[in-house]
RNA sequence: UGGGAGAUCGUUCAACGGCAGGACUACGGACUCUGACUCCGUCAAUCAAGGUUCGAAUCCUUGUCUCCCAGCCA
């Protein structure tokens, strides 16, 4: 229905813009770039359908999964699997194109003395407590480091030495040398490594400094040749780094669009609050089924189908708000009537005798498995003279809208025969514990 | 109060100087062998004030409100 057209927004816009200029020699190419840190969410799915979207809309367009595994402290193969595993259940795929940041590690390093050479990055000895200080405020400027008009030389020398594991951890930062009175805190001499001594999930030992966001992504997007980095609004602030890094290295250079991340009235999206309910054992683990991750609504029943119908429905756009949860549900109704096979039980049941069949008499009566697909075939089910129904489909004083059963009143069994009843059987207590009916053999239905 | 971004029905997305439209929700009604689904209908919005224009949600000015930024997280 909604999968043929798909819907234009302001990123799309900007990609046919693009095209039209001839920019990327006509490519488009996107990536997703989770962190392993926990498990996707629903939020997750959003810019996964965003991303994977655009790739298999626009001719020749792909999109890599990327692991932007940057912080060894944080990360775990288990949560790389896992989103290997929503991804796909999602039904996205990125061909041979997985990648990880970490994979990158040496370019980076070698980027970075390379911006040292350039006498735009210095190491400094301040520890992270003096950084922030001297980084100033919102509203006053903050001032420069010491460190920071060493020479190429030191500079160099003092960044291979980190790397060598001669300083203790948190000892020095490598820093890009940008404006400490920059109004937009991110220019104000951003750190680019700090130095950590953790095993990495997949470089292991190897690696004693590791490389900061802002560092890191911009040349994960440019080594990838990524044309159309998206990602959401908090990272607004960061493009102008972004674009600072990639400049100054003279590399391919991505454009980053920020849109509006996905909120859900009544729904917890930030993975620290949902890594903490995990942790504290609130839940039953990042799958228990009311957890909003892909994982916990896979099973609670979401279908694939569903998520990416959410998707396109709440849209793409710069201005935040909540989306209505109600949306979500209506999506996996919509699905699941046209998908799932029909059943029925009874909650609570009261006893119907029909007085006018034959007694030992079983009918097999045909009943479809779904009535919005024929191809579903059907099943077989048995009638006879005593049956169950619903004890809230029967009221021996009905309102005026209610059209259940009651005294005297005749109604259809669905898939069987229209009934009558003519008694209500009451105990000593006056409770209803039995129905006497009659069925009209000329009514019967069934498919 | 420094910087960045955003304001359109209750919610969300559109309208790119030319009749403010769709979806979700809510509320009516029709239908019903699922009180489902479906169908029909109703309510309902351009943050404010000026200006430009034949014409403004859209352009300009001023103001208001909301969100983001002071991690060696991403």
């Amino acid at each position: 229905m909604t999968s043929e057209k798909q819907a234009k927004n302001f990123i799309r816009d900007i990609i046919d813009e693009d095209l039209k200029n001839g920019k990327n020699e006509g490519r488009v190419h996107t990536r997703f770039p989770p962190e392993p840190n926990g498990y996707l969410h629903i939020g997750h799915a959003k810019s996964i359908c965003l991303n994977f979207g655009i790739a298999k809309d626009y001719a020749g367009g792909l999109c890599n999964l990327r692991f932007d595994d940057t912080n060894p402290i944080k990360e775990e193969d288990e949560y790389v699997n896992s989103i290997i595993e929503d991804i796909r259940w999602l039904g996205f795929d990125w061909g041979e194109r997985l990648y990880y940041a970490s994979d990158y590690f040496d370019r980076m390093y070698a980027l970075a003395e390379q911006l040292i050479t350039a006498g735009k990055a210095y190491v400094d000895d301040l520890s992270s407590e003096e950084i922030r200080k001297m980084r100033g405020t919102l509203t006053e400027p903050g001032k420069e480091s010491p460190s920071r008009n060493r020479s190429v030389a030191e500079n160099l020398e003092l960044f291979r030495n980190m790397r060598a594991g001669k300083y203790p951890d948190g000892s020095r930062v490598l820093r890009a040398k940008i404006d400490m009175a920059s109004p937009n805190m991110n220019l104000r001499d951003p750190v680019m490594y700090r130095i950590l001594r953790a095993t990495h999930h997949r470089t292991g030992d190897k690696w004693c400094i590791y490389p900061m966001y802002d560092w890191a992504h911009g040349l994960e997007d440019s080594i990838e040749k990524i044309t159309h980095s998206l990602c959401t609004l908090e990272f607004e602030d960061h493009r102008p780094l972004y674009d600072w890094f990639l400049k100054e290295l003279n590399v391919y250079r991505p454009r980053q669009i920020e849109f509006a991340p996905l909120n859900l009235s009544y729904t917890v999206l930030s993975k620290r609050k949902l890594l903490q309910l995990v942790e504290e054992g609130h839940v039953n683990g990042w799958d228990d089924p009311r957890m909003p991750t892909l994982s916990g609504l896979r099973r609670r029943g979401f279908t694939p189908e569903s998520i990416r119908e959410l998707a396109d429905r709440v849209g793409i756009a710069k201005r935040d708000g909540v989306n209505d949860i109600a949306l979500l549900f209506h999506c996996l109704r919509e699905d699941l009537n046209r998908k799932a096979q029909r059943a029925m039980a009874v909650l609570n049941p009261l006893k119907v005798t029909l007085t006018n069949y034959p007694e030992g008499q079983v009918e097999m009566l045909p009943a479809e498995n779904n009535p919005e697909d024929e191809s579903m075939g059907k099943r077989m089910l048995p009638f006879t003279r005593e049956l169950y129904i619903e004890r809230d489909d029967f009221l021996e004083n009905p309102p005026r809208k209610f059209f259940r059963l009651a005294p005297g009143r005749e109604v259809r069994l669905k898939h069987a025969y229209y009934i009558t009843c003519t008694e209500a059987v009451k105990n000593d207590a006056g409770e209803i514990v039995e129905l006497k009916c009659t069925y009209d053999p000329a009514t019967k239905g069934g498919w």
